[in-house]
DNA sequence: CTGTTAGCGCCTTCAT
DNA sequence: ATGAAGGCGCTAACAG
């Protein structure tokens, strides 16, 4: 009957505040925000009759006032590069899982540009904004620390590694051994001219992964005695599309070789596929491997280095809401294993 | 005067206040607070002399302390189902990206289940928690309406439609239109037995856009004469393995199609794995189609419908500031076109 | 048990 | 142009 049902007039209506259920209920504001904190110390009589206001006030606490008073924000801040790579969105998908579970919001970075990353770096881990922050597979470079110290927030790093980070929580995995088992498995499947297609090993966003897979492959093939050749190692743009010129490039060779390790499954993608331009049958004329397996590795039948993407994720999370709520930890660093999975793209060299 | 200033304070862990930054400077915390926001009536003198001190004290405004006292949070929510899903992951990008260039932060909410489905579309988009609330890909219900509009906040739906959602703003694109231009170009083809691979056409999470396709799909049969073949409809979970299974049944029946058209991309790999099973040559035996235009479809040379997923999100959000910032607008209906994208999985009809 | 009060850090009149 | 003071909505310490 009365005009509230219009949308201007609503509009206007000041939501209920802790004040205005106090003075209905005729209690104390502080009795109040007992009732909603679950303490225990108010008569049940008392506590029914507020709820009983609350419920017809609709009143909700307002967040941002409990914030400032409280000082904790509720609220986890995730910096991530190219959030819609696979295997980025996986480990995010794992924090977000993670969270969704339990009072606190999820605010995202998505990193595209060094600018931004920079940004990032040095303006998200400010104290009073976010009860910590998850830096994932960004490795800080040795003059963001400074930053990262001084913030003095809970941090935790998430596929991200360097020596001078041991200071820091992170969750990341053994990439030198993923590498090291990738290559592993082509050596003993008899191949020996065996290719390297990675991302740009010195990039601005101080990527790490493709470097520490070298190192596993490097290491490999030192172990079987087979020499490191230069020319087997193409680095380029992170993508199917100039993986694919950079397996080009390998196949063309006088002495190709007769199996690619890339450094993601995306880059093997562009390996297939240029396998397949070439006429070349994978895997009796070659042999391709991944890493990271990521969904789409399965429906290729491609063979790839198993890491628990969504589980760093997880981990991450969980580790850094136990620094929020003891904060002297030691700094952890917790390693996930890698597992090769063996499907249809490598073969017995011929 | 000489009180609050002792040495051991002020190397302790709480970072400077606006009344430090004042007191430091010899001004009231008022004058501080203009030359932060930028406030023209501050002389250029006493500007630079607070600017120093802001400086010399690394001071940052608590962002909790200022959205409590101008009302605004500066936040932006989506909520958002299955947010890896490619289609929606672009969407996502195109409102991270859009935001991270205003001062704007995000949260995300991903939503997986149904009841928390039901949590975020009630509670989320509370007012004084954040400006402004995107939901995409979830159609609210007709009981979810209430909560929505009694919220008063300003909100935008991407990709979700229903007649009963007049009242709001919103980006979507023609459904109906694309399972017709689908269709269609399968018609035009010569084909005219032709399935449909789709989600459920009734899901707890009330996706909308299979049943909207498959009305495109009944238009486009109707006008070229050729009767709708309920057999020839399947539908099933999303995911590339439930629409497999769906192939195989298609592709079994008596008077199997020789064309299918998936509701998305991601289902239309699940049909050519099972046309590849079966030993069907794609496209001599079997026309596929897809929908969404992914980054995949390309790698596959999957004939597709586009639609502008990255865009989508970028119009949403850009819509949603508009509204922030001009309370009153009139429900905004944005329709984003589709366009065939013709590569080789589809083929005349032999 | 419960009411009162003093902040949390900042913005915004209101005088000056 | 600038300082002082009130308030945003809530929590928590302190008396009773």
């Amino acid at each position: 009957m009365v005009e509230n049902d219009n949308p201007i007039a609503s509009r206007s209506v000041k939501t209920a505040t802790i004040r205005d259920v106090a003075r209905r209920a005729g209690v104390g504001v502080g009795t109040v925000s007992r009732v909603i904190n679950n303490n225990p110390q108010v008569s049940e009589e008392t506590r029914q009759r507020v709820l009983q206001v609350i419920n017809s006030l609709g009143y909700v606490p307002n967040p941002i006032a409990r914030k400032l008073s409280t000082g904790r924000t509720l609220t986890i801040a995730v910096i991530v590069p190219f959030f819609t790579r696979p295997s980025f969105n996986e480990r995010l998908r794992g924090i977000e899982s993670f969270l969704a579970s339990s009072d606190y919001d999820l605010v995202i970075y998505n990193v595209e540009t060094v600018e931004r990353r920079d940004v990032c770096m040095q303006e998200i881990p400010r104290k009073d904004r976010f009860d910590g922050v998850i830096i994932m597979s960004l490795s800080p470079r040795d003059d963001d620390l400074p930053y990262l110290q001084r913030a003095n927030i809970p941090l935790v790093l998430v596929d991200a590694n360097h020596p001078s980070l041991a200071s820091l929580h992170r969750v990341i995995v053994d990439d030198i051994a993923g590498g090291y088992q990738a290559t592993r498995h082509l050596i003993e499947l008899g191949h020996t001219r065996i290719g390297y297609v990675s991302d740009y090993l010195e990039t601005p966003f101080n990527f790490t992964s493709s470097r520490f897979r070298l190192e596993g492959y490097k290491q490999a093939l030192h172990e079987a005695g087979i020499p490191f050749c230069q020319d087997y190692h193409q680095q380029g743009e992170h993508g199917r599309a100039e993986s694919y010129s950079m397996a080009m490039k390998l196949l063309s060779l006088p002495d190709f070789p007769t199996a690619i390790f890339a450094a993601s499954d995306t880059q093997a993608m562009g390996v297939l596929q240029a396998a397949n331009e070439l006429g070349l049958r994978v895997p009796y004329d070659l042999s391709v491997i991944g890493y990271d397996d990521i969904e789409i590795a399965e429906y290729l039948g491609l063979t790839t280095v198993r890491q628990l993407l969504y589980e760093s994720g997880r981990r991450g999370v969980e580790l850094l809401l136990n620094i929020v709520d003891h904060i002297n930890l030691e700094p952890v660093c917790e390693v996930l294993p890698t597992q090769l999975i063996v499907r249809k793209t490598t073969a017995l060299a011929r």
